[in-house]
DNA sequence: TTATGTGCAAATACTTTGCCTTTAC
DNA sequence: GTAAAGGCAAAGTATTTGCACATAA
């Protein structure tokens, strides 16, 4: 049986693979935003209805702590998860729609190890949310990777 | 009587001051730390021991949407406040003491704006919170404006 | 087989709210 | 005097946990 990238990840960290965490990580490979807890249930109950809110808490919060996932706070008070891609990046978060765009910046990331090493800490890790509202004018739907 | 600035600020606002409002503003114009709600609490309650935890939530919160005060959310699912300064800040968190350091660098502030606006966007907020673990060497214990 | 995971419900942590009393202006 | 604020306890919301049963390896 072909195991999906995000499978064969768990299975390299030594992670048992259950029925419950094999959907768990599809719902979230499969996601294209970033889903709270109640929304990673809600999808992974279609499913498996029998599926317990407690297990999805239980099954992010380690594969968090695997690093096969990550976890925002965007302010609302709820935890939200995206897989942990490669590729390294921030978010814009519109706050009239809620929609929230993905972005990266060399530039930002050199300019905080230097920051940090200026206050004598190296850095190991950092968040940057940034909330703002459409300019007028030409949207643009595609995400922006500044290489 | 001589008003605190903070007293001040929230007569300019239209704040009707009470007993309660005057002790958490003084709280927290005194802090030199980024106390949570509880903590406030306890300040608070030193001073009049009768305040109540319900209205130090209803004050701070009051306060954070008049800008009289900043809340933070660092990761440990409790809120944190601090007075909103005229010196817009970040902070760098160090992960083991869990010692909070504020900076600030214009060339970060530049670099967002022209980021949200590459995507679209005028930035209306931004959070930014380094995490670290202290160098190797001198220690110092200043705290950092880039101006 | 047996350590580990799951489901359920109860517990916890933080925060908000309803309601009646108190207070600022 | 009256609208607004406070105190208290109950309710809410997000998350964790104890325990008996189920299951992956």
């Amino acid at each position: 049986m072909k195991l999906s990238p995000l499978e064969k990840l768990c299975r390299e960290k030594g992670l048992r693979m259950t029925e419950q965490r094999r959907i768990i990580v599809r719902v979230l490979s499969e996601a294209q935003d970033h889903p709270d807890v109640d929304e990673v249930y809600q999808r992974a109950s279609k499913i498996d209805s029998k599926i317990s809110l407690a297990t999805v808490y239980r099954t992010l919060r380690l594969f968090e702590e695997a690093h096969i996932l990550e976890r925002h706070e965007f302010g609302d008070g709820r935890s939200r998860y995206e897989e942990a891609s490669c590729q390294h990046h921030h978010h814009l978060i519109h706050i009239q729609t809620g929609q929230i765009i993905e972005f990266n910046d060399d530039r930002v990331e050199n300019l905080l190890k230097e920051i940090a090493e200026n206050l004598d800490c190296q850095l190991v890790g950092h968040r940057l949310d940034l909330y703002g509202v459409p300019l007028k004018g030409i949207k643009r739907k595609v995400e922006y990777y500044d290489a």
